[in-house]
DNA sequence: AATGGCAGTTACCTCCAGGTAACCAGGTTA
DNA sequence: TAACCTGGTTACCTGGAGGTAACTGCCATT
């Protein structure tokens, strides 16, 4: 299915730089920023409304992070407040399609998931209370 | 671009439900997980060999949540010794094209992320030690 | 004069994810 | 008899991510 090309870099290698980047990704805030960011610019206040429950605090950081890992680019802008305006960068823009898709799979499939979970407790309660003459595995 | 179902959840909102699966999927160890299943069937010190510097206790952990959560299947085979293999559902197929994508995405662009690290890193730098005579912004 | 919007920063603290290392049982091989 | 395979579990501990809440400075509005 994919094209096996050869690349300096394995995920699955501890001490592989990619395994830092990897983390930077797997990161809910970070998905998150990306998601909101595709659309176009974003402000930091207007990140801060949407993106809810996530404190300014971790905003900024992971901000910063993003920018430095250049999926992200930060412009001020000298109005009156300031303005500052976060984009995707065009490296930042290979990866959205991406995170989108993974930031809302839960949304699309949260009822099975939810299914699974009261299926999985249900099969681990009913192991626990074991049922007299009945031998249970597991 | 997208087409705007109309969906009970919402990632964005705080105490979405959604928003606990995103927490499992953003994790490095539980995307490398799903990665190397999606060619088939693993047995639980294949996965221990193959990822490398994941610990027992944290494989056993994210094996665990992830059965939990329907995304993968774990089945016990009576050889001997006993064997145990993990593999993809249903639900699990349909998310590892993306978490494909991300986890091997860092591999395709880490000379970009490197580069861009390197040029903010000067840029802080640089914007550390002013140059006298040359007002800084920052 | 007080409140609110802008974009953050700072100090402090807590909690638990994840690491370390040993250990379990049962069976096979050297 | 000792080591190694299978698939994990257990106890213990620490670092640092991330939460809380207050605060900065500047300006406009009420």
């Amino acid at each position: 299915m994919s094209t096996q090309e050869e690349l300096p870099y394995d995920v699955y290698q501890d001490r592989c730089p990619t395994r830092l980047v990897l983390d930077r990704l797997a990161d809910k805030w970070a998905l998150l920023i990306l998601d909101r960011l595709k659309d176009g610019p974003v402000r930091f206040n207007s990140l801060k409304r949407d993106i809810m429950r996530i404190t300014p605090k971790v905003l900024s950081e992971t901000l910063r992070k993003l920018e430095r890992d250049g999926l992200i680019a930060r412009a001020v802008f000298a109005t009156v407040p300031v303005t500052v305006e976060y984009s995707l960068s065009p490296l930042g823009d290979t990866l959205t399609d991406t995170v989108s898709a993974l930031a809302h799979w839960a949304e699309r499939n949260m009822d099975a998931v939810l299914a699974a979970q009261a299926a999985y407790d249900a099969a681990i309660t009913a192991a626990a209370i074991p049922t007299p003459g009945l031998h249970r595995l597991r």
